[in-house]
DNA sequence: TTTTGAGTTGTTCGA
DNA sequence: GTCGAACAACTCAAA
């Protein structure tokens, strides 16, 4: 009788994808069993929780995942708890004899993983990571100093000298699936899903998570918006970015796949756009960079002058900010598009949240936080390392004194007032050049659009000069 | 070691 | 309306 071999297990992490999926296709060819793994940890040492629109998110991604896995033979396993129990406990009761996994960069998740290694290692079994998130390896990549780096430009020139991103690998057509009995956690349990209220109807609404939604995202992008990306990606009006960041947040796709797609194949798309494009992707490369060598970016300034900083305690104003209730319409459609969709349009999202550093002078962490609460897209890496860029705190900051004028930045790139009407409604009426200073519109004009400042929307909760000139004294304590 | 040039996304003011 | 300079000084990265 010939000996069954021991399965392996493909632990599924942020890589919830069967193409360009490495740890996958080598678990598939391995002529083993795969069992496919999901690890709900939020109990090892320094893994930052998710926020509830990424578990909204996560919910769906695993859905699509495992019909996805499905298709192919496939099944997926969900456990929750220290991840490393619960392999060894796998383990323990199929006798796998290896695992794969493609790395990841967090402080704990990283403890977790060579943890793990360790303990199969000592077992004299294999366990084999591969490089899939990220288009380079942190830490290798360093100044002539052999010293991380802290500014982006020298960082994007050695990458585009040093690393050739492989082309992406293709899905496993069929997977030899373990058929022994391993238990898995319901979904539904795992209470990912809001249920009262229901805050995410407006989330269902404007994204559907799963590999099939990212590709047809990925190819409707590169077919219809990048040939102009340098130039209209920064009006959240007609909003041509890519979306794909939740994608990429979870890994339904890959930023191997998102590269050699734009820069392959739509050579027919001019080079500009082409690089602007792929430059994005590595400040996504280089905000991991930075959390791999500072792993608190999410709690500590990277410049620590910055602890001198006196943030103003303002729970009112906070939450005003949160709700969309400045009275400074473009932030507060900004605030609004998070709240009823999980995401923010990028220019959108330096213009709030300069409101709320520089404006309200409320520490960045609490804006940090929000977003990361409240945002599909919520990544440990680029979502501390921009707030922390706004702040001036950051690596290769904004200069202090750059100061966003809401209604100047509105004026720019708002021109048609198409944003501020699709998520500030009460103001539709008013005319456009209006819709920037709703306070400076004349009163008959007020009274025929509807609008009783104070009543049916805010007035501004701070003036723009007084806090301006507020924020440039207050940045006074992070000089000398 | 010292020097040099540069640094994602801006605003304001005065001519 | 448009343009250029000033805004302040510092730190980074390479020569």
């Amino acid at each position: 009788m010939p000996d069954t071999p021991s399965p392996i297990i493909m632990w599924f992490r942020q890589d919830l994808r069967l193409a360009d999926n490495p740890a996958l296709l080598h678990a598939a060819n391995s002529g083993k069993p795969v069992i496919c793994l999901y690890v709900h940890d939020e109990i090892s040492p320094d893994i930052r929780p998710m926020g509830a629109a990424q578990e909204w998110w996560l919910h769906h991604s695993l859905v699509s995942h495992r019909k996805q896995l499905g298709k192919i033979g496939g099944d997926l396993i969900l456990r929750s708890g220290a991840a490393g129990d619960v392999i060894s406990e796998v383990v323990d009761t199929t006798s796998a004899d290896a695992i794969v996994w493609n790395r990841r960069y967090g402080e704990g998740e990283q403890a977790v993983d060579s943890a793990v290694k360790k303990s199969f290692a000592k077992r004299g079994y294999e366990a084999k990571s591969f490089a899939a998130l990220l288009m380079h390896e942190p830490k290798l990549l360093r100044t002539g100093g052999g010293d991380p780096y802290k500014v982006y430009t020298p960082f994007w020139k050695k990458f585009e000298q040093d690393v050739f991103p492989r082309k992406p690998v293709p899905a496993p057509e069929q997977l030899n699936t373990f058929d022994g009995n391993i238990g898995s956690d319901s979904l539904e349990d795992w209470g990912f899903l809001p249920t009262t209220p229901d805050w995410a109807t407006g989330i269902a609404e404007s994204w559907t998570p799963g590999e099939a939604a990212a590709r047809k995202a990925a190819d409707d992008f590169l077919r219809d918006d990048l040939a102009d990306y340098d130039t209209i990606r920064d009006q959240p009006g007609p909003d041509r970015t890519s979306r794909l960041s939740p994608h990429l947040r979870f890994g339904e796709i890959s930023p191997y796949q998102l590269f050699h797609d734009a820069w392959d194949g739509r050579r027919n798309a001019p080079k500009s756009a082409r690089l602007t494009w792929v430059k994005e992707l590595v400040w996504r490369e280089f905000s991991y960079h930075l959390l791999q060598e500072w792993p608190d970016l999410h709690k500590s300034n990277f410049k620590p002058k910055f602890d001198e900083f006196p943030w103003q305690e303002d729970k009112q104003a906070l939450r005003a900010w949160q709700r969309g209730q400045t009275g400074y319409p473009i932030v507060d459609a900004g605030m609004r598009q998070l709240w009823q969709t999980g995401w923010m349009h990028n220019r959108v999202r330096m213009i709030v949240a300069s409101f709320l550093i520089k404006h309200l002078l409320i520490d960045w962490r609490d804006g940090e936080a929000w977003f990361w609460d409240t945002l599909v897209d919520g990544d440990p890496a680029s979502n501390p390392a921009q707030w922390q860029w706004v702040a001036g705190s950051g690596a290769d900051a904004s200069p202090f004194f750059r100061i966003f004028n809401p209604i100047m930045q509105s004026e720019k790139f708002d021109q048609h007032g198409a944003y501020i009407k699709r998520y500030v409604p009460e103001l539709k009426d008013l005319p456009n050049d209006h819709l920037p200073a709703p306070w400076d519109a004349p009163e008959h004009v007020l009274i025929k659009a509807g609008v009783v400042l104070g009543e049916t929307y805010p007035k501004p909760i701070v003036d723009h000069k007084w806090a301006r000139e507020r924020a440039l004294e207050a940045l006074d304590a992070t000089k000398g």
